[in-house]
DNA sequence: CTTACTATCTTGTATTACAAGATATAGTTG
DNA sequence: CAACTATATCTTGTAATACAAGATAGTAAG
């Protein structure tokens, strides 16, 4: 993935992150990207991404109980996406400083 | 233009930001881009967006003479296209806090 | 005239973000 | 029990995006 693929892929990395910290199902990591101060994503964001995802073989899923509702299927990282959100980080302070140095001129507006 | 439609939009901000601080035609704006880190930006991508951005009315364009080659079309922001500029500017330090806060538990790797 | 460099634009494709809505489960209330 | 509410996932279809690849054109040098 380069630098450029990657300004599409910034909530990509947000969600292995999320998950990295403890396995979550799509509806309560929807909820967690909003406390996050990220627009809500619908649905139609979520679900689609994560099982891409878990097709590229970076998250797996497992199938639980809820108490109320339909069973929910949790994340977890495998070591690819691991690997894959160690690169990501990466990436994103590279961009982080391109983007910064750019609006160097324009930081007092 | 919400946060999420702005992940696509982060090199839409950033040639708006260097437009801003001179006028530049396209060829030099991609040279531009690769100096601040960026991958190097094809013209497939950057001829069409800075003509999306001209229908968009936030830049307008006027062709001058080359020392070598065909006429430049060099680029200037708008009124609106300053307007845009310093919404993005709001948005991206928005972005970029949310990510950071997501990747807070993942600062040390 | 051929090569090389500068410069712009077009075409076609894969991916992405997303809205909208279908589907399913469980608890609550009338 | 029927209706409603909340939880939860998935599907379909669409518009926008990033981009590769290549077409086009002007100028200068050999």
């Amino acid at each position: 993935m380069s630098t450029t693929q990657m300004l599409k892929g910034i909530i990509d990395g947000c969600i292995l992150a999320i998950i990295h910290e403890k396995e979550i199902y799509g509806y309560e990591l929807a909820e967690k990207l909003e406390q996050y101060g990220f627009d809500s994503f619908s649905e139609g964001t979520i679900y689609p991404l994560l099982m891409r995802m878990q097709k590229e073989e970076l998250v797996t899923s497992t199938l639980k109980k809820s108490t109320a509702g339909p069973k929910r299927k949790y994340y977890s990282l495998t070591s690819k996406g691991e690997q894959e959100l160690r690169q990501f980080i990466k990436r994103w302070k590279l961009l982080q400083s391109s983007v910064n140095s750019v609006l160097k001129g324009e930081e007092n507006e």
